[in-house]
DNA sequence: ACGCAGGAGACGTATCGCCT
DNA sequence: AGGCGATACGTCTCCTGCGT
């Protein structure tokens, strides 16, 4: 706790504040503090069938938590993008999902979402969901179809926000890179199966590890999950 | 008071990089 | 490719200090 307000009080010489904007300042920094603290993280990561947000099927979502692992497989509605399939390796062909030509067994989303809170609930709360771009990304896609699925609200008793380890990564080091491949081999010093939702959370949570970030810095990269309309 | 130089801050715009 | 925050860069304005 000394460390986080000093490194707040640092930062606060850097630009000149109002008394206000300080006060402000302090009632957000001590939310978010309290957000990060003695919160499981959970580290997860989905894939879709394209990068628009707004419009785009989950196929896979998978989250670790130290050793338990959870993962499911959705036929999706639409479509994969021609990028989607190269960087994903998953095809649709005759109503199966198959992966690198291998077919994975699905399950409804309701399904899947409701076995992920499920999973979720399992763990010490509140939860803090970890993903490599969460803010851009996984975050607005999973939260829409939480919402969706009218499963948002029991999500929210259990999940009190995501973590972004894209903008922790940024807040914490200075890197010609940012990818989570490229950070793995970085940090870890290891390459993997990249876009493949599990090994993707398995990394995260690695390079989380190998980080140890201060609460200051993880609440700094900390938002709430928002109701999507 | 006036003109000038230099620094800091506020903007606007362009580019980068991340996810699938 | 689509979206968007972060970052870099250029320009403008304002303030301060200095000399005349």
């Amino acid at each position: 706790m000394t460390t986080a307000v000093t490194e707040w009080a640092a930062k606060l010489t850097l630009k000149r504040f109002s008394l206000n904007t300080d006060c402000c300042c302090f009632v957000v920094l001590i939310f978010h503090l309290q957000m990060a603290q003695d919160r499981t993280v959970v580290f997860f990561d989905l894939e879709a069938t394209g990068l628009d947000t707004t419009v785009c099927d989950i196929i896979q979502l998978a989250a670790i938590c130290e050793d338990k692992i959870f993962n499911v497989y959705i036929l999706p509605r639409q479509p994969l993008t021609e990028s989607a399939k190269r960087v994903t390796g998953f095809t649709v062909s005759n109503n199966r999902l198959f992966l690198r030509g291998v077919p994975v067994d699905t399950i409804p989303l309701a399904e899947a979402l409701t076995n992920f809170i499920a999973f979720l609930r399992s763990f010490h709360h509140p939860v803090l969901l970890a993903a490599h771009n969460a803010k851009r990304f996984d975050a607005p896609v999973l939260t829409r179809w939480l919402q969706n699925c009218s499963l948002l609200q029991q999500f929210q008793q259990v999940v009190s926000g995501f973590l972004d380890t894209f903008l922790l990564s940024k807040n914490l080091f200075r890197l010609s890179s940012y990818s989570q491949e490229f950070m793995v081999r970085r940090f870890l010093g290891k390459s993997y199966n990249a876009h493949n939702a599990v090994e993707d959370a398995r990394m995260l949570q690695e390079l989380y590890k190998a980080w140890r970030p201060t609460t200051f810095s993880v609440s700094n990269c900390t938002f709430r999950a928002v109701r999507v309309y």
